[in-house]
This record gives structure tokens, C-alpha cells and sequence, in this order.
DNA sequence: GATTTCATATGATGATTATCATATGAAAGA
DNA sequence: TCTTTCATATGATAATCATCATATGAAATC
């Protein structure tokens, strides 16, 4: 038995794995799944492109793999906030998502806006890890929201998270940064509105 | 000159061109840019490879070509309806856009949610294509919308806009019948929100 | 009717790609 | 220390693709 101490052989592989993964949810993100190849994906991982095989089935499996690490910053953009009421609270999360930094850094994003097209033409399993990534985003969201008169908690989220969704792809899809940041802010605005209109509250 | 009746070279070189368009239009809202090549579009069009580059400079103006022929269908999706109130009318384009036939349809319908981030990391033509376009749907939709207190007729606008292409979207890329359905109910639901609360009528 | 024009077809070309086969070299086990 | 294992590298292979070069045949012009 080896030194429990340093890097057991087994230890460098999944090391090599998680290399591989995160150098292909950085450029599926960035130049789709088409435009990343499986020697790209590799040599960005500081591989060479022989060895993928001997990691995964085939480049499907990579997808779906890299698909489910690069949702990473779901906690960060969808963070309870309890002090805030509904409306608030939803506006601070457009704020954290519909904007240009993360317009412009599409390797470090959210995957749906780049990838959603692709998955929707791949293989069933890339689709089966793109629901189950998209329903993790709208429970942790759904736990923050009330049920309204027509859509309960977790059809908020699920309306909140197309908005951001499309708004974002959008605005980057336009060549014009007065367009685009329209795109953004207009979106930002309809996002808030998902919290009930709380007629009671003035209705009574 | 020839008799003027029946079909010029010119005319047929239009016709062969206009079906080029069309075949490209169908097939890249079903496949993808990437997923369909110049020889798919040109024998769907009932050609062979050879005679493509008599028509266009090279596949991006082809791309440029098709989704400005994709979008014929705005004018049935945005279609004026004085007899409904604002809220209405949102809900009624939004059921026209977010249903299952649209979402299983992709060659015959919106090209922004197949497109956009294929187009997003294309060259500046196809970019200005989209945009041109996106303005068009958002201005035919304005025309029909007050101004609001934050979001100005074109600002609802787009982000209605937005969050049908994203509704659409997601709802093409997760696996179950259920989570898609609700995708688009929710996202449905959410449009007629656009519609100011019309504060003067109630706080008058 | 002879000749020219040109839209399209046929047939390369060179690049890229996913995937497979085999070689290598260092660590693990004896 | 010697042998085995195995992660990765090097090196095919066969397919696909955008693009280009040339051939063809019918319409347009003379």
C-alpha cells in the first residue's frame, strides 16, 4: 500500500476527470458544444487528446458531465434573502444575473442561456441533467417565494428563470450595446413583477 | 428579349436562391447552424453542392439570409387586438407563442429561441440580422402597449419578448412532458404581468 | 442556326473531427 | 529489484465539411 500521504494513481485520474470537466463546461460555454472539440476540451485540461476514451464513453457523456459542474453558481445568484419581501428580493436576483459582467463571461456563467439549444437537439441524458440542473434552480428559488393566485411558488420560479433565461441569451444574440443593456434592464423589471400584486394588502 | 411570360434566367436563378433561403431557414431552426451543412440546405432545396457559391459568398450570409426569412410568422404571433385590454392581449400573444405545437415545431417557427446563441458567437451581419429583426417584434408588440411607470411600451416589449424566446426554450430542453408543460404555463402566466398594474384606476 | 452566357452539376481539396490502436513510462505490487 | 498495471501520449482512420475548379447543357443573343 502506498504512502497514504501523496497522489495515489487513482487520485490522478479523477484529478485528470475533474480537469477535463471543468475545461469543457468552460468552452461548451463559450463556443457551444459544436464549436469545442474533444482535443480542445483536452489540451485545455493540459491532456492530449488519446486519452479522453479512457475518462468517458464518447462526447456526449462529457456533455452531460460538464453540464451538471457548470451550474456552480446557483447559491450564489439565488441566495435566500429573508430579509427582503417577494418583489425585492426577486429584483436583487435579476440584478445578480441580467447584467453585463455576466453578458460578457459566458465561460464562467450559467449554462442554459449558451446551451440550452444544443441540449434540446442532444441526446436524452444531456437532457435529463439540464432538467434536473434547471429544477434544482427553481426549488431553491421556490423556497423564497410564496404561493400566488395563479402560480404557486414553484411556477414563479420556473417563469423567473425563463425571463432571466431569454433576457440574458438575447442580449447577447443583438450587436448593439444600447439594445442589449435594454435587454438586461427591461427584463430586470418584468422579474419583479412575478411577486403577487398582494391585493389584500390593499383590497381589503 | 424574350417573351415575357414565362420564367427569365434571372427568375429562375431568384426562385433557385429563394428556396436555398427557405431550405436554410427550416433546417437551421431544426438542427442548428452546425447541424446542418451547405450540402443539406442545398439538396433540400432540390440542388447539389456545386452551385452554392453562386448565391451567396460563403455559409454566413447564408445564415444572415435565412433568419431574416425566419420570421414571418411575427405577424400572426404580434397581431393587433383593440378589443382586449393590455393584460389580455399579452396573455393571448403569450398562449399563440408558448404552446406545445409551437415547442415541437421548431423548423416552422421563432427562429430567436433555436438561433440565438449560435448566433450570438457568429459574426457581426448575422448579429445585426437578429437585432433588426428583434426590433421589429418588439416595435409591432409596443405599438399595442402603454407606457408604464418603470418600463416604457418598447421596454415591456422586450421583456415579454424575452421571456417567451426563454419559456420556449427551456421547455425544448428538459426530458419530461410535465416540466416542459409547466414550463410554458408558467411562462404564459407571467407575460400578462408585463401589463401595468394600473395603479390610477384603483388609488384614484 | 451558330455562338455566347451562365446557372447548375460533378468532382476535387485540404482541414477538422470523433474515435480507435498501440506505445511508453512511471508507479504499484511481488 | 523485477514484473505488472494502467494513465496518458503518439499516431492512425474514416467521415464530414466548406470551399474551389471545371464541365455541361439549355437559354439568350446574334
Amino acid at each position: 500500500m502506498a504512502a497514504a500521504g501523496a497522489t495515489s494513481r487513482q487520485e490522478r485520474k479523477q484529478a485528470s476527470r475533474d480537469a477535463i470537466v471543468a475545461a469543457a463546461a468552460r468552452l461548451f460555454r463559450e463556443r457551444g458544444i459544436g464549436g469545442a472539440s474533444v482535443a480542445d476540451v483536452m489540451s485545455a485540461a493540459g491532456l492530449t487528446h488519446g486519452g479522453f476514451y479512457g475518462h468517458f464513453d464518447d462526447k456526449e457523456a462529457l456533455v452531460a458531465a460538464a453540464l451538471a459542474a457548470a451550474t456552480n453558481h446557483r447559491e450564489r445568484w439565488i441566495e435566500p434573502r429573508p430579509d427582503m419581501d417577494e418583489a425585492a428580493w426577486l429584483a436583487w436576483i435579476a440584478r445578480r444575473y441580467l447584467n453585463v459582467r455576466h453578458r460578457d463571461d459566458p465561460g464562467d456563467g450559467c449554462p442554459f442561456p449558451p446551451l440550452a439549444p444544443d441540449i434540446a437537439r442532444d441526446g436524452a441524458d444531456a437532457r435529463r441533467v439540464f432538467e434536473a440542473e434547471l429544477r434544482k434552480s427553481a426549488e431553491r428559488m421556490a423556497a423564497g417565494l410564496d404561493d400566488g393566485t395563479e402560480l404557486d411558488a414553484r411556477d414563479k420560479a420556473y417563469a423567473v428563470l425563463a425571463l432571466c433565461v431569454g433576457g440574458l441569451m438575447l442580449s447577447r444574440a443583438v450587436e448593439s450595446e444600447a439594445v442589449s443593456r435594454r435587454l438586461l434592464r427591461a427584463s430586470r423589471l418584468l422579474a419583479a413583477r412575478a411577486a403577487e400584486a398582494k391585493p389584500s394588502a390593499r383590497d381589503t
